[in-house]
DNA sequence: TCTGGGGTCCTAGGACCC
DNA sequence: TCTGGGGTCCTAGGACCC
């Protein structure tokens, strides 16, 4: 509730921080094989979004019988064994495990998951950061106990209130503990100091910093830095030169493990988006009427989301992603600040006039953007309803 | 075998105001 | 008439994360 002394005690001098991070182990494919026992010890995927083939006589579709354009969500160990990883193409994954089973995800349940296994944690330890779906930065600096027992008491919690395990890392910053967490998956409980950085996180490869993606990955490989020990060695001058003084900067000190980043342990959205992959590339004159079915209907699942978590859009914008997966985005700011599919509609046509539409698309996005709590916002005394008109996707007036 | 959907944060240029 | 510096908002794109 006060912020200021929130960042002072976490982020100030004084005695050394206990931050836990805890993962949940393979989550969304975990959470299946609750409701799949039977699947136990096979190799299982997440991903895709409809079915696109009947079911086999085991009422489960095999990875192989998959065509079309979902990523894996989540795989199980067995599945990764074979090379299955998170993000990549199915039909790639279907190449490496054909006859894994494939699941379609389900989000509501994860969802529901998710909730209980953080109010499980809540219930002993409070000072909660939210990361997602599948975990959370934990405060036990003020807790009583030795680390290993709260944290053991935290697996255990965990498990109890939802039937599946976790990994979890514990060091004096969040840095540390998100790297912490990853050593020893699954069902794992890593407890790190400072003194143990050279000899448990400098042979770690660079990428597994978290800020550290494929682009700064390559630069750094490029430069023969590949280890987080390489890059605690190189001079810091140098980074700031090759990545910019405030990148660079950081990447010497997450090398040498400082983090003083206090937990957020609330935080208002800053954005709330739509968006939506065709089954095949779309032609903004050829499939000019489904491509206006499916952003007007973008809109109205906008509006819905802006209703249920309270907020009005300051700002809407669009994203196009076309054929050869180039991406681009308009922006438009509001004079007052909407919520309904029709304003989001008005708006959404600004953008489309600023756009190329000469090629295919592969995808449709729009997004509300400064956010403003609807019981915050007083509408001004005489305000005006713009009339939307009908056509939308490719107006003539372009 | 082509690459989902939901986010955050950073950079950078130009407009505009003082 | 020319000069200038700072601050903020808007827009576009990109890296990265779960």
């Amino acid at each position: 509730m006060t912020p200021s002394r929130d960042s002072f005690a976490d982020g100030g001098p004084g005695p050394a921080r206990r931050i836990a991070h805890l993962d949940m182990d393979a989550y969304f494919a975990s959470v299946e094989l609750l409701r799949h026992p039977e699947l136990r010890g096979q190799p299982v995927v997440i991903g895709g979004r409809r079915r696109t083939a009947p079911l086999e006589a085991t009422g489960f579709q095999r990875l192989r019988t998959y065509a079309g354009r979902g990523v894996v969500t989540t795989a199980t160990y067995e599945a990764r064994a074979f090379g299955v990883r998170s993000g990549m193409g199915l039909m790639k994954a279907a190449a490496l495990a054909p006859e894994a089973i494939l699941l379609p995800g389900d989000y509501e349940t994860y969802s529901r998951f998710s909730r209980t296994f953080k109010a499980a944690v809540a219930a002993i330890a409070p000072r909660i950061e939210d990361r997602g779906i599948d975990e959370i930065f934990i405060d036990l600096t003020d807790l009583p106990g030795e680390t290993r027992d709260l944290a053991q008491r935290l697996k255990e919690a965990v498990r109890q209130a939802t039937g599946l395990s976790c990994s979890i890392g514990v060091t004096p910053n969040k840095l540390l503990s998100k790297l912490a967490s990853e050593l020893q998956k699954p069902d794992g409980l890593t407890i790190l100091s400072l003194e143990d950085i050279p000899t448990r996180i400098w042979p770690l490869p660079c990428s597994a910093i978290n800020g550290i993606g494929p682009k700064a990955s390559a630069k750094l490989e490029a430069l023969q830095i590949r280890t987080i020990g390489d890059l605690a060695e190189a001079d810091p001058a140098m980074l700031v030169e090759r990545f910019g003084q405030s990148y660079g900067a950081w990447l010497h000190e997450a090398a040498h493990g400082r983090d003083d980043r206090p937990l957020a342990t609330s935080r208002e959205p800053k954005s709330i988006s739509r968006e939506t992959t065709f089954e095949r590339d779309l032609h903004p004159k050829h499939d000019r009427e489904e491509l206006t079915r499916i952003l007007l209907r973008l809109c109205e699942r906008l509006a819905e989301d802006l209703a249920r978590k309270g907020y009005l859009a300051g700002n809407v914008g669009l994203k196009l992603r076309y054929a050869d997966f180039s991406t681009i985005t308009r922006d438009h700011a509001l004079e007052g600040p909407v919520a309904e599919a029709k304003a989001l509609r008005d708006a959404v046509r600004t953008c489309l006039r600023r756009v190329p539409l000469d090629r295919k698309l592969r995808l449709l996005g729009i997004r509300a953007g400064s956010l403003v709590r609807r019981e915050d916002h007083r509408p001004p005394a005489n305000a005006t309803l713009r009339v939307a008109e009908p056509g939308l996707f490719l107006d003539t007036e372009r």
